[in-house]
RNA sequence: GGGAUCUUAGCUCAGCUGGGAGAGCAUCUGCCUUACAAGCAGAGGGUCACAGGUUCGAGCCCUGUAGGUCCCACCA
């Protein structure tokens, strides 16, 4: 080995051999328990940061761990690359508008971009040393994601979990399609409330609205029943200030008599509240607000404004004819679309939906049976659940997506869904196989395409490839486990367990690991707007190697947010350096080692058998933690082990024994190599789900001519029976050196200075180990004579 | 407004089901010791946010208070 480690070639090697020898593919688990594994799909909309090497790291680490506890681990890895996240991204690159140019050219330019995207992705993911099979590889456009995905949404339309209504919906002017209560973000911003003056035969009514733009919109004028001070208006008319048209005032349990005036006005659409008011009490529909943001054209005033410029008009308006009371400026949370920013509207069209409201139960207790960690991240989930609101609506008038199998008769309007042997379908390029019932033969093609969370909820049914011939959801289902971040609970881990249970009647997965937000400063998420995305992750990579970036991240514990700094990872060099020097030191001692087929632990020194067995221990308290996806604690008892244990007490004691066979003997330095081979072993092992380049690296320059896998990652951590008495004896050994050093060092000794002697008190269950391990204390402490008493 | 979570050494944090207050970094002291000076051996440093309670015993359990972060609701 050479005196110093090279990672970069080291890296760029090791990670051709493991490709070369198909060392993660996935054996159909031949022979082997298998560990399936749910991977979110990056979606292709920009960069990756650290955030995501973060935890996608972290959830590489346990499919590591899971495969050297001998699961064939399957392990598939895909591209999130349709729906609007992509759209912006091709937008914004080509310097188009999606709606400006031919559908099929806009698809064409999405499909060159995510392919650059997605090898850049690749890439990154192949040199942090990512243990996926390749081979398992998806896309959530290819055809397969496709059909399945179209699969999905015929099978649930026809057990009548989707359905297709014209009712108000959630809508983006600025994207201009409807969006998902799952889509929505508020924040809060700086608006006016206006207090205004509608006439009535009782008197003024005064009510405050932070909406004057949608007063042509009026419908009616809500009262909470119980509130006396309008009792006499309830039943009457208003007249709506500037456009003077009658509507009447109605009672509604909702509304709050403490904000604004208590009265309040209900447009076509201003909020949720009007929507639900519109369908509870049956009210007419009164268009103001049009797909693209403006204001209908026939509207008085302000008509074709956009809707900022048409509130600030009709203010001054109001403001001319003293029917402005007064303005009030406050602070209010708005509904905006967390692609984009843009506050959204309600506007009525038809839309598809999957029934999510009448099974709230169900996903509740599928919660419940699924093992989230941490715990606690499963309120969230049911918080979720519990106020949704809206179905789910899942069709997206956009471009970029998996398209909607329908069509609509002509005559009828009943929509025709594709047959399963045409998917996958656009209905704008082809058409039904059979007549509509009807007997018309004229079709409308649907226009619209799924949301993209309707294709990503099913990539465990992709991975399965489910109803094809090669379907291997008998392998996989449920599948092992699910890793995710915490911010896409209500979207990918939700949308996700809801179809599998339409599905397939199970949950999607047995755990669920949800890691933390690498934040950028506290509470600050990194992200390019910000401009505090200035590492690259590769560019980490190639100054301080894949392995610092992953030791680095497997420091914080599950599901807590973290900071990046680059001066974290001079502690993971730290670590790669340390390792590599003890691997050094051990490999010369073993030069002429000869292996037995197997040592008999009793003929060890009882030095040697301590760290073993402290191997043994770590490694069982190891995949303890590991179970529980404890991957920091994990790491920390095996730094404990390493650091401490094996280089700071183990090698300095056997040192001697080791470089001089002449002065302790040729069976005791056998002893000592025993020793070492199998402890560095285990330590590699340990090592190896964390740093897997430079524990590699150490097995191929030495420990594979003797041991039969041909790389460390298709090993197996060994266990035995714990033997306390001898993890005893180390703590107390330890302590007898730390005290001659301590001594030594508060005299301001060297080290190697001569001592006359020793005298250790000890258990009598002690005597003899000690006995036997004369000669290494006196070497290790440099004592001339050791007694040992009681 | 509801909920979750956090508050431990100068900094970043770990402390599992209650029983010794810990790690890394930083600071200080010593040591060139045939793997490693990117190292080794040590030292200093904390009313475990605050106030009560339960207990023989609380960083840990309960109640309340303050502050931070996040999720959800709040758009009239």
């Amino acid at each position: 080995m050479d005196k110093k480690y090279n990672f970069e070639s080291t890296e760029k090697e090791l990670e051709q051999f493991w490709a070369e020898q198909e060392i993660y593919k996935y054996r159909n688990g031949k022979n082997k328990k298998i560990f399936s594994i749910d991977t979110p799909p990056p979606t292709v909309s920009g960069k990756l940061h650290i955030g995501h090497v973060f935890s996608y790291t972290q959830a590489e680490m346990i499919a590591r761990f899971k495969r050297m506890q001998g699961y064939d681990v399957f392990y598939p890895f895909g591209f999130d690359d349709n729906g609007l996240p992509t759209e912006r991204l091709v937008e914004k690159d080509e310097k188009i508008r999606a709606n400006s140019l031919p559908k099929s050219e806009f698809r064409f330019k999405c499909m060159n971009t995510i392919e650059k995207y997605e090898s850049e992705f690749k890439n990154l993911w192949k040199r942090l040393g990512f243990s996926v099979d390749w081979n398992l590889q998806y896309q959530t456009i290819s055809d397969l994601s496709q059909k399945i995905s179209q699969k999905s949404f015929i099978e649930l339309a026809k057990n009548h979990k989707a359905y297709m209504k014209e009712s108000p919906v959630l809508w983006c002017t600025e994207c201009q399609t409807s969006i998902a209560q799952a889509e929505l973000e508020t924040k809060e911003w700086e608006t006016t409330f206006n207090y205004l003056s509608f006439k009535t035969s009782r008197g003024d009514l005064l009510i405050a609205t932070t909406r004057p733009e949608l007063l042509a919109g009026c419908v009616c004028i809500f009262v909470h029943p119980e509130d006396t001070r309008y009792k006499e208006y309830v039943g009457q008319k208003a007249k709506v200030p500037l456009y003077d048209f009658e509507i009447p005032i109605l009672t509604d349990e909702t509304v709050s008599m403490d904000k604004g005036t208590g009265a309040v006005m209900c447009a076509t659409f201003g909020d949720s509240t009007d929507a639900l008011w519109y369908q509870k009490h049956n009210l007419p529909y009164k268009k103001i607000i049009m797909q693209d943001g403006t204001i209908q054209e026939n509207v008085s005033f302000i008509g074709g404004m956009n809707i900022q410029k048409a509130r600030e008009h009709i203010i001054e308006l109001l403001r001319e004819k003293g029917l402005l009371v007064k303005q009030e400026e406050i602070s209010h949370a708005v509904a905006i679309h967390e692609r984009c920013g843009n506050a959204v509207e309600f506007i009525p069209s038809k839309q598809w939906y999957i029934d999510v409201l009448t099974e709230k139960e169900r996903f509740l207790k599928a919660a419940d049976e699924i093992n989230w960690h941490p715990e606690h991240m499963k309120n969230r989930y049911k918080i979720w659940v519990e106020n949704l609101k809206w179905d789910w609506c899942i069709s997206r008038q956009r471009y970029f997506g998996v398209p909607f199998p329908v069509w609509y008769c002509l005559e009828c309007k009943k929509p025709i869904f594709a047959e399963e042997e045409q998917l996958p379908v656009n209905p704008l390029e082809s058409q039904p196989l059979h007549a509509c019932e009807c007997g018309c033969n004229e079709f409308i093609p649907e226009e619209a395409v799924f949301d993209t969370w309707a294709t990503s909820s099913v990539t465990t049914l992709i991975n399965a490839r489910y109803g094809k011939e090669n379907d291997i959801s008998n392998q996989i289902f449920p599948m092992g486990m699910r890793c995710q971040a915490h911010e896409i609970i209500r979207t990918w881990a939700f949308y996700s367990i809801v179809k599998s249970l339409y599905h397939t009647g199970k949950i999607p997965w047995k755990d669920i690991m949800i890691s933390g937000f690498v934040l950028a400063k506290p509470g600050e998420k990194i992200s390019k707007s910000k401009g505090n995305d200035a590492n690259s992750p590769m560019t980490l990579i190639e100054t301080h190697s894949a392995d610092a970036v992953r030791y680095w991240a497997a420091n914080s514990k599950l599901g807590t947010d973290t900071f990046f700094s680059e001066e974290e990872l001079k502690i993971s060099k730290r670590f790669i350096n340390k390792l590599y020097n003890a691997a050094k030191f051990a490999i010369m001692q073993l030069e002429d080692f000869e292996r037995p087929k197997q040592y008999d632990a009793e003929k060890l020194l009882p030095i040697d058998r301590w760290i073993l067995q402290r191997v043994n221990e770590t490694t069982i308290n190891a995949i303890s933690l590991l179970n529980d996806y404890e991957i920091g604690q994990a790491r920390h008892e095996i730094d404990n082990l390493f650091w401490k244990d094996f280089c700071d007490y183990y090698i300095e004691i056997a040192k001697e024994r080791l470089y001089q066979p002449q002065k302790h003997g040729v069976e005791q330095r056998y002893s000592g190599q025993i020793a070492v081979y199998y402890s560095l072993l285990g330590i590699l092992k340990l090592y190896a789900i964390y740093t897997p380049y430079v524990t590699d690296y150490i097995y191929q320059s030495f420990y594979r001519k003797y041991e039969e896998e041909i790389s460390l990652h298709q090993t197996i951590w060994e266990t035995k029976p714990k033997e306390e008495l001898y993890i005893e004896f180390g703590e107390h050994l330890k302590e007898v050196i730390a005290t001659v050093r301590k001594n030594k060092t508060e005299n301001q000794m060297s080290l190697k200075e001569n001592i006359p002697e020793i005298i250790i008190t000890c258990p009598k269950k002690f005597r003899d180990f000690y006995k036997k391990s004369e000669k290494d204390i006196k070497a290790c402490t440099v004592a001339e004579k050791i007694i040992v008493r009681n």
